[in-house]
DNA sequence: CTTTATTTTTAGCCATACCTAAAGTCAAAA
DNA sequence: TTTTGACTTTAGGTATGGCTAAAAATAAAG
């Protein structure tokens, strides 16, 4: 069965709003994380019910199905390889992939997704550092850990973040804080949650709480 | 503005029935190019004429507009970058690119298409040897023959097909007439134009005028 | 100059995917 | 237990892009 783009990109986010199928989730959820209106949203849940990817009781929210859940991870693959590609062989900073990749994710051709991912030598994590599900729909995932939850003298990698907003990207590019970067807890100010870090051995910097909890950590 | 996919596939397919604009095209042949029905192609006609991409007077047929042509050349050097890709990077055989690019090519970000031609190092003609439209439209192409008009003696190296069906370019596969191949004319039949070719100084192949026809060939 | 055949267009219908407005359902507070 | 308010669904409309069947226009033949 093939689905249409429309219906991929609401699996999708019925898959992320479930955080993969473990929570029910409301019309109004979607409608908001779609940036559409609840009735449009009714009417495609009708639709996904129908086809058997959810399981939808009206009024009562719906549950992700099993296959629902492969189609979810196959888009989810087909994004997040494509963003590898964007940013590892186009240059691409990593604030400027996302909306690409959410056009190149709906492309049909396995034979393609094949070759990306042997091209780009399997890939297991993507340029947020968010893990790339394998074509059985594997996800290989690391414990991680927020930066305000470390304490002084604790040191790890930054692997993820959590708010992937343009600006949110570009602040963070500007202070250094790139995926992969190395890092090391300096001091934490009990007060207001604040901290300040050592990126890379050579630059200090300071974080609010806000933006520190917004940043993940592989601790080693 | 910005045209919708199905607009595009039309556009291109008036540029390509017109070649490049010079010809006037009608709705019968603009269906059965888009293998669908007139009645439909009317109706986008009126479209596109509304949009001003074509010059359009009902019963009369059409002329591609300039403005058209810049979206058409923007697509078919879309469709073309990408199927070098599909080639040289993720080593699709020559039959497999088309359906994959015909997606692909609707990707819209300028972005892309820039990064993309730098990353396949600015190249000038597809792996069919169709060439490959600048950024403004401009094209580079060589003065072509078919392998059917050439003499006894004569060498070239093929550089296009005027039939690309998956058949035919498996055919070529097989006798090992890839584009690229430096050939020289052994032998003519003058009764059903029949010729006997050397390929890449080793291998002597037999082809019918048909599959010579469809050759093309610059002549060195 | 008609008639006929071909081509093209219009009219009206279907599916997708969105919308607004109105009605229906559920749950929590009075 | 009834009422209120939030949430959800239905009804009916829009735009795109296809279809068939019928009407209209052009071109070709008698």
């Amino acid at each position: 069965m093939e689905l249409t783009i429309a219906e991929e990109n609401y699996l999708k986010a019925i898959y992320h709003l479930s955080e993969g199928g473990k929570k029910s989730v409301s019309t109004n959820d979607i409608a908001s994380e779609m940036k559409n209106k609840p009735a449009s949203v009714s009417d495609m849940l009708r639709k996904l019910g129908e086809k058997e990817v959810i399981e939808y009781r009206k009024y009562y929210g719906l549950q992700i199905t099993e296959i629902g859940k492969r189609y979810a991870l196959q888009t989810i693959r087909k994004h997040r390889l494509w963003e590898v590609f964007l940013v590892e062989k186009l240059n691409f900073a990593w604030d400027e992939v996302h909306e690409v990749a959410e056009q190149l994710e709906h492309i049909h051709s396995s034979l393609l997704i094949q070759r990306l991912d042997a091209y780009l030598n399997y890939p297991k994590f993507d340029p947020h550092g968010d893990p790339i599900p394998d074509e059985f729909g594997d996800v290989r995932s690391r414990p991680r850990v927020q930066i305000n939850e470390m304490e002084i003298n604790q040191t790890g990698q930054i692997v993820a973040v959590e708010d992937s907003s343009a600006a949110f990207l570009r602040y963070l590019d500007k202070v250094g804080a790139y995926i992969g970067a190395r890092i090391k807890i300096l001091d934490k100010v009990e007060f207001d949650g604040s901290v300040e870090i050592l990126v890379d051995q050579k630059k200090t910097i300071f974080m609010s709480k806000d933006v520190a909890s917004n940043i993940l950590v592989i601790q080693s």
